[in-house]
DNA sequence: TCCTGTTTAGGTAGCG
DNA sequence: CGCTACCTAAACAGGA
């Protein structure tokens, strides 16, 4: 079990909404997928404010994953037991929190709003049940969650060290950041899309996108991740588990132009820099919440399900 | 029975 | 001040 401490909030609430907590803890997964109880122990684990009055907020965060247009269902195989669906975010959500505030957003994240523009996005809810269907011929044949205990995706779902703009890493690293502005960082040349995919060869294979995402397929150069990922989207509509946008309307960013284009170079660049070793990460503001005390470390916080749904 | 997931509703607080 | 995001509570249904 990780102990509270130095890599943890104290008792205090941290300054971090439901949403930013649950899109950490699917972040710190290799997965980008988790399951409710793992998403709880997850807060639980490293927020020991959490650990009081479960009911309440396990009752807020439920609402919030199917609130939330930025949380993505993720149904078992038949061949997966277990109880509940896994949870993903959705690929587009990552500026949801653009302007530093991980408390409150600028704007909610919706699937859908802009649908006008986006011929891929279905439109009418017949369309968003093929897309279902299609997600879930994705789903199936991409072996998606072969979870539970030891989620195996792990080998495509991190390449080159990419953080998610929800990574536990990138949200910590940007408090440090601020409030000097995300406007300083600028990562030019970097796609959110291209490392995002080979997390989410469910949601970038294909048509899939129609649905929950549309993710332009234009820079598609899967090979480059050794998932021909195409392939496997082209799948039949006819196969189980079904990864369910909850609003099965896509969201609001065609291609790659509404992808966040923030994402602060050093974090895709060097994972290393994020340590709680790392200087860099010691000399930033402190958090709101636990003035003067380290925040969930990058690394450690990344704990990741692996350690995670390992112990108790 | 408990857990999960959905939905509704009321209240609080930040932002423009 | 209005809008909106967020929090909390609660009811309910379905599944393990």
């Amino acid at each position: 079990m990780p102990r509270p401490g130095r890599n943890t909030y104290s008792d205090q609430k941290p300054p971090y909404s439901y949403i930013s907590l649950t899109a950490m803890a699917i972040q710190s997964c290799p997965e980008k997928m988790l399951p409710l109880s793992e998403i709880y122990k997850f807060i639980m684990d490293r927020f020991p404010y959490y650990r009081e009055n479960t009911q309440r907020w396990q009752n807020s965060l439920r609402h919030n994953l199917s609130f939330n247009d930025c949380f993505i269902k993720i149904p078992r195989r038949p061949d997966q037991p277990g109880k509940g669906s896994f949870w993903a975010l959705h690929p587009n959500c990552g500026d949801m929190f653009e302007n530093g505030s991980f408390l409150r957003r600028r704007k909610r994240f919706k699937v859908g709003s802009m649908q006008a523009t986006d011929p891929l996005v279905p439109s009418k809810p017949q369309d968003a049940t093929r897309a279902k269907l299609l997600l879930s011929a994705l789903h199936a044949a991409a072996h998606l969650p072969q979870m539970p205990a030891g989620y195996n995706l792990t080998s495509v779902s991190q390449p080159s060290g990419f953080k998610h703009p929800f990574a536990i890493e990138n949200i910590i690293a940007r408090e440090y950041k601020m409030p000097g502005g995300l406007a300083a960082f600028s990562t030019t040349g970097y796609t959110l899309h291209n490392q995002l995919a080979p997390a989410w060869p469910h949601m970038y294979g294909s048509g899939m996108m129609d649905s929950a995402a549309p993710i332009s397929m234009a820079a598609s150069d899967y090979s480059a991740y050794g998932m021909p990922l195409k392939s496997i989207c082209h799948g039949g509509q006819t196969l189980p588990a079904i990864p369910v946008p909850i609003k099965p309307t896509p969201a609001s960013v065609p291609g790659l132009h509404g992808l966040p284009t923030h994402i602060p170079a050093f974090l895709a660049n060097s994972p290393q820099s994020l340590s709680p070793t790392s200087p860099q990460t010691a000399t930033g503001q402190s958090s709101p919440a636990a003035p003067g005390e380290a925040l969930p470390s990058s690394a450690s916080a990344a704990l990741s399900c692996s350690q995670g749904h390992t112990e108790m």
